[in-house]
DNA sequence: ATAATTTTTTTACGCGTGTAAATCTATAGA
DNA sequence: TCTATAGATTTACACGCGTAAAAAAATTAT
């Protein structure tokens, strides 16, 4: 093959295709007709063409550019879920731009900001919740199409989606008081993410329906280094001799790592047998859940499901033109993983 | 305010400072006097106005982007290092882009494919390592310019910077030997990573410097899930009596993690004291280490250090044009985590 | 104060694509 | 075969900024 092609113009001619022809193509492949297409195709991959990002980006009505933010990409579970909404984005034929937003409101804010310059089509935002500067996201909402989720901002974004944590922390509860104590609720004092605050009353109401006495105990801690919370806060609680033979329920998974960790040096046994002296159960499924010791019981969020509404809405909000219609939420409910902890 | 400003004319004329010192200035702040950079910030403080993004970049020499490949964000050690060089990347006044290859060559290649699209000032890439399509990254590397670090592959990229496998390696093994059984190396048979070879060969000559029988325990499985790999093969192993009383080094931290996990659930005691019946040793400093069970003693890689270095030699790259400067290499010294579990 | 130098302004063109409107062509249904 | 229509082409302009060259202005050195 010659020399590289630089422009449309000259792609066109030697496609024997119009440029407007092939702008519309590169725009949406779909809306040429089929012979077009693949005669359009086949030039492509024996001329390696492609067409300027910036120029073609310049004067489009909609990129084709699909922000993601999350709140913190060190913590593997948000990773997981990136990768799984990174993979949708691009199946759609979009294109992602992933940003996390390292658990710090100013960062992201500046994510958001920066993703305008970048004009995209739409961001899926996964917001830090408690932190977040709500009014900077409203603004940022009204201009770009905005759909949250794993945490709630209340009148930010046209839609949101996440997990039923009324019904997660019910199932475990309802769990954890069938096979053995029922379970207090391990928890930081002020939480940073909103999902913890809808936790403890889920825990609350999912105790007294059943005729008991919810018990919580609440650590103090700031920042997003969960497991060196519940490790510090851990290791103090459990000295306590009262909680010999109790069931701790820990508002997320990160926690109960800490915890567990904390148990293990105190010589603690941990698990559902008779001869354990703590049961602990945590709340998200953690890649490393799996690995702890012992293997953690917890909830498994479903995000395949959270990923594929989020995307599918995004894409309804870019097509129609129905910003008008209402806030859509929804929530998915929670599986129980039982493992040996609980 | 009255309405948004769309273009730089616009706000040159309401800054009262010209179209192209105001294009000189968005390219580099430096570049103009002191007292035109203050009307210039003070006035876009004023309007808040901004250059498109798109039409900016369409005639620049060089962009401000910088590509930041790494092979696998969903693991906390990549997620962390990525994070740090964002924030150096940012400090230096340029705009990084994380793409994630999630494993896989094709990935891998896609995630360069579309960097170049960007026109992207250089890039920063952490390569797979074998299964790296090697080819391609040349191809790539001799467009772009390109600073490999955390693994290298011979003859691609101007620079590589990353961790002395041989000198962290020894230090473990010297350590692991003077405080009680010299260890075994457990590892994959075929690993992905080029690091893995490094420190294969590390062990043998330490070892062999030592006076000692160098003894291998390679286990088989493929992909990235490393914890699982080294829980299936770990408990395996284990169970066999032989082992009872040896200490383990093992290639890195997630196949640690899976191997105490396994070590837990098969009732041995992993630790340094008399009574334990494994010494298990890492290396990495896996942000999870901290909380295993026992805490893992492992190698701290420098990431501070990589970090700078690699950055700052991508500028020096961006702003001379010696491209024809020869490759330079350097690597950083580990330092040894001692902890519990050996 | 004058000359030398740096910085800014003026002027003008180019970049590679989006998009609109009018015209032409291929396709399908009768 | 004719016609209605979806789809392609032609033509032409716009987008917002980079950049070059020459002239003007501001700063520094002498």
């Amino acid at each position: 093959m010659g020399r590289k092609i630089k422009t449309m113009e000259e792609f066109a001619s030697l496609s024997g295709i119009s440029r407007p022809t092939l702008s519309k193509f590169f725009n949406d492949a779909q809306s040429v007709k089929k012979s077009t297409r693949l005669k359009i195709e086949q030039a492509i991959e024996k001329h390696d063409y492609r067409p300027n990002f910036y120029a073609m980006n310049q004067n489009r009505r909609k990129t084709k550019n699909i922000g993601l933010v999350v709140p913190n990409l060190t913590d593997p579970f948000f990773a997981g879920i990136a990768r799984k909404l990174e993979e949708l984005i691009v199946l759609s034929g979009y294109n992602p731009l992933l940003l996390s937003s390292h658990g710090g409101p100013e960062q992201e804010i500046a994510n958001l900001d920066s993703l305008r310059s970048i004009k995209p089509a739409g961001v899926l935002l996964a917001p830090l919740g408690r932190a977040s500067n709500v009014k900077k996201l409203k603004d940022f909402s009204s201009l770009v199409p905005t759909v949250l989720f794993d945490a709630n901002v209340e009148g930010v974004g046209e839609a949101f989606f996440g997990s039923d944590n009324h019904q997660s922390i019910g199932l475990m509860v309802d769990y954890l008081a069938r096979t053995g104590q029922p379970p207090k609720f391990f928890e930081m004092k002020d939480p940073i993410n909103p999902n913890a605050y809808k936790r403890r009353a889920a825990y609350i109401s999912a105790m007294e329906k059943l005729g008991l006495e919810p018990e919580l105990l609440q650590i103090k801690g700031d920042g997003w280094n969960f497991e060196e919370i519940g490790f510090a806060s851990g290791r103090q609680i459990i000295q306590d001799s009262k909680y010999r033979g109790a069931t701790i329920l820990c508002s997320n998974d990160r926690l109960a790592i800490g915890l567990l960790s904390a148990a293990y040096e105190s010589g603690l046994r941990v698990g559902h047998s008779a001869e354990c002296d703590l049961r602990v159960a945590g709340h998200d499924d953690h890649p490393f859940s799996r690995y702890t010791c012992p293997s953690l019981t917890t909830i498994a969020q479903d995000y395949d499901a959270i990923g594929e509404r989020s995307v599918s809405e995004m894409l309804k909000i870019i097509d129609g033109a129905n910003r008008i219609a209402e806030r859509s939420e929804e929530l998915f409910e929670g599986r129980l993983v039982m493992r040996s902890s609980a």
